[in-house]
DNA sequence: TCCCAGTATCTCGATGTCAAGATACTTGAT
DNA sequence: ATCAAGTATCTTGACATCGAGATACTGGGA
């Protein structure tokens, strides 16, 4: 049990991570891991169970991460490599990869850009924004269920929470 | 702006995105996105983190994470490949791969289990044991520092909030 | 004793990513 | 007009991981 107990709280991975620290290292504080610990597993577990809701739509993780940029930009649907590579943190080559997998897939399409020879425009197919969109629709069912276990209150706190986290990553 | 606009909570990178989404597809409910769109942005922020961290003690994020259920294990400091599986959520052939290469570099030693000569005991080196020791300890206070955002009350709840919504994945 | 299902670990081939560098084009200063 | 520096994309090679299957050993029942 870690010094936080409390029946209504039962121990998890993470509690029993931090009590064999605390045993092992009694100088150390490792408070911290009880938070950022639980953010990185959850975060592992979002990713899987994201997995296996596009599975459902017959897509990979990294497919969807750039339909959806794609689908967020708004008709006509058109990005840059370079632009896709800001919006999901890839490297260029990376992008370059998935464009190539994509538009093989026919999900994209890829054309020269008219205003400058260097560059290039990704675009979703009728059929990628029909893919991405009932993946997006059935992702947010999983996650409504479960965010469902904390009332809105508690809800609003912890985006709060997470934001201020956040914030000296993201400017 | 979000529909949470607040003066003292400036929008970040999920907003933007919350607020595309609304704009296209306004018949949606994408509220879950902002927590759980932060959850994996911060991991992966935090991954970066505790890799330039670690490289600072020459490590890799996958060593220490070997290296560290090691050493949370308390003396002899000994695991079987399997106990380490399961600790680190990685497959059984990439416990191999890590721990030919922790032993190469001299940080673990593996020597045959003495009651199952199918079984291997994997130890952490005097060496391995310094080195993730110090690691360690560098990492929580970077992370301490992160956290100092947040007043101990709200360090309480947010915890308490992670638990909850990590539950349903661990048991 | 002899099997055989179960278990522990390792091997192998495929995959997705990154870092570094190559290529092609653009822009601004002279 | 020319050229250097900057920008956008693609290529290449190395790497860590995974999934599936191979290998070696254990333990219990016939």
């Amino acid at each position: 049990m870690s010094a936080t107990a409390d029946p209504e709280t039962p121990s998890d991975d993470v509690d029993r991570i931090v009590d064999a620290w605390r045993r092992e290292r009694p100088d150390l504080d490792v408070a911290p891991l009880h938070i950022l610990s639980r953010v990185s597993r959850l975060a592992r577990h979002l990713d899987r169970d994201r997995g296996s809701a596009f599975a459902e739509h017959g897509l990979e993780g990294w497919e969807f991460d750039v339909l959806s940029a794609l689908r967020r930009a708004g008709a006509p649907y058109e990005l840059s490599p370079g632009q896709l590579v800001t919006q999901t943190h890839v490297t260029s080559g990376t992008m370059t990869n998935r464009v190539d997998r994509l538009a093989a897939r026919g999900l994209v399409g890829r054309g020269p850009d008219p205003s400058d020879r260097r560059g290039v425009k990704v675009t979703l197919t009728t059929q990628g924004r029909r893919v991405v969109d009932s993946a997006m629709a059935d992702l947010l069912v999983r996650e409504r269920i479960l965010l469902a276990r904390l009332p809105q209150s508690e809800q609003d706190h912890l985006t709060d929470f997470l934001r201020r986290l956040l914030s000296p990553f993201e400017t």
